[in-house]
DNA sequence: CGCCTGTATCGACAGACATCGAAACAAGAT
DNA sequence: ATCTTGTTTCGATGTCTGTCGATACAGGCG
C-alpha cells in the first residue's frame, strides 16, 4: 500500500472487505466464530450474545460471506460458519505494510 | 480477536475504524499519502486523481482524520497529511491474530 | 486593503444500510 | 402428513453516507 497507490479495482475491493467489517455486531460476529471451539459456530450459538432479532444476525452474517470473510455450510438442523483466514491475512497485510515501510522510510 | 469475543466497547472502536477504509476513494487516498514522497502529502496532491469534486475529497479525508488514521497540519497556504502508523498497526494485528492462530488450533 | 489560490464547511439530495416483523424454506420428530 | 425448531428471505422504514454546488475561511501577494 505504501510502496505505490492503489489501483481503482484493488480499491474497490478490499473496500468491499473493510466494509463487512465496518459493523460493530459483524467485527464481534467475527470474532465469536473465530473463538468458538473447533473454530466455528452454527447461528445458534451467534444469536444470544447480541440485541438484535435473529433475521438481522442473518442479515450480518450474509454480509460476512459476500465480502469472503467467512464460510457457511449446513449440517443437518444447524448451520455452521468459520473464518476464512486467507482473506483477512490479506488485509493485515495492506496494513501492516505502512507501519514498517514508514519507518524504514522515516 | 481469535482469543476472547471482542467486547462490544472495542468493536465499536474499531468498526469506526474500519468504516473510514470501507470507501475506495479512502482506500486511494491513503495509499497515496502513505506512497508519496516524505510520508505526507498536501490536499493539492490528492485531488488529481480522481473524478470527484474537491469538497468531496476534503470530506473524506476529514472521515480518515476523525478515524485517527491520519494526521493534517497547515503550513502556509498548503494543508499536508500523513498516515499514522499506529492505527493501522493496530488493526492489522487484529486481523493477523486469526489467521495464525487458526493453523495453530486446527 | 482587496484579490487570488487552496482548503473546509454548509445545505440538499439520491442511494445505501441496519433493523424489524412476517413469511418462506429446511430438516428432524411425532 | 403434520408439527416444531432453526435459518433465510422479503418488504417496509428510518437513518446514514457520498456527492455536489455554493459559500466561507485562511494565507500569501499586489
Amino acid at each position: 500500500m505504501v510502496r505505490e497507490p492503489l489501483g481503482e479495482e484493488a480499491a474497490a475491493e478490499l473496500s468491499r472487505m473493510f466494509k463487512a467489517l465496518s459493523d460493530p455486531i459483524r467485527l464481534r460476529l467475527l470474532s465469536l466464530i473465530a473463538s468458538h471451539e473447533g473454530g466455528e459456530a452454527c447461528v445458534c450459538d451467534l444469536i444470544g450474545p447480541f440485541d438484535v432479532s435473529q433475521p438481522t444476525i442473518s442479515h450480518h452474517l450474509k454480509v460476512l460471506r459476500e465480502a469472503g470473510l467467512v464460510g457457511s455450510e449446513r449440517r443437518g438442523t444447524w448451520v455452521y460458519y468459520w473464518v476464512l483466514p486467507e482473506a483477512l491475512a490479506k488485509l493485515s497485510a495492506l496494513l501492516q505494510t505502512p507501519a514498517v515501510a514508514a519507518k524504514a522510510t522515516g
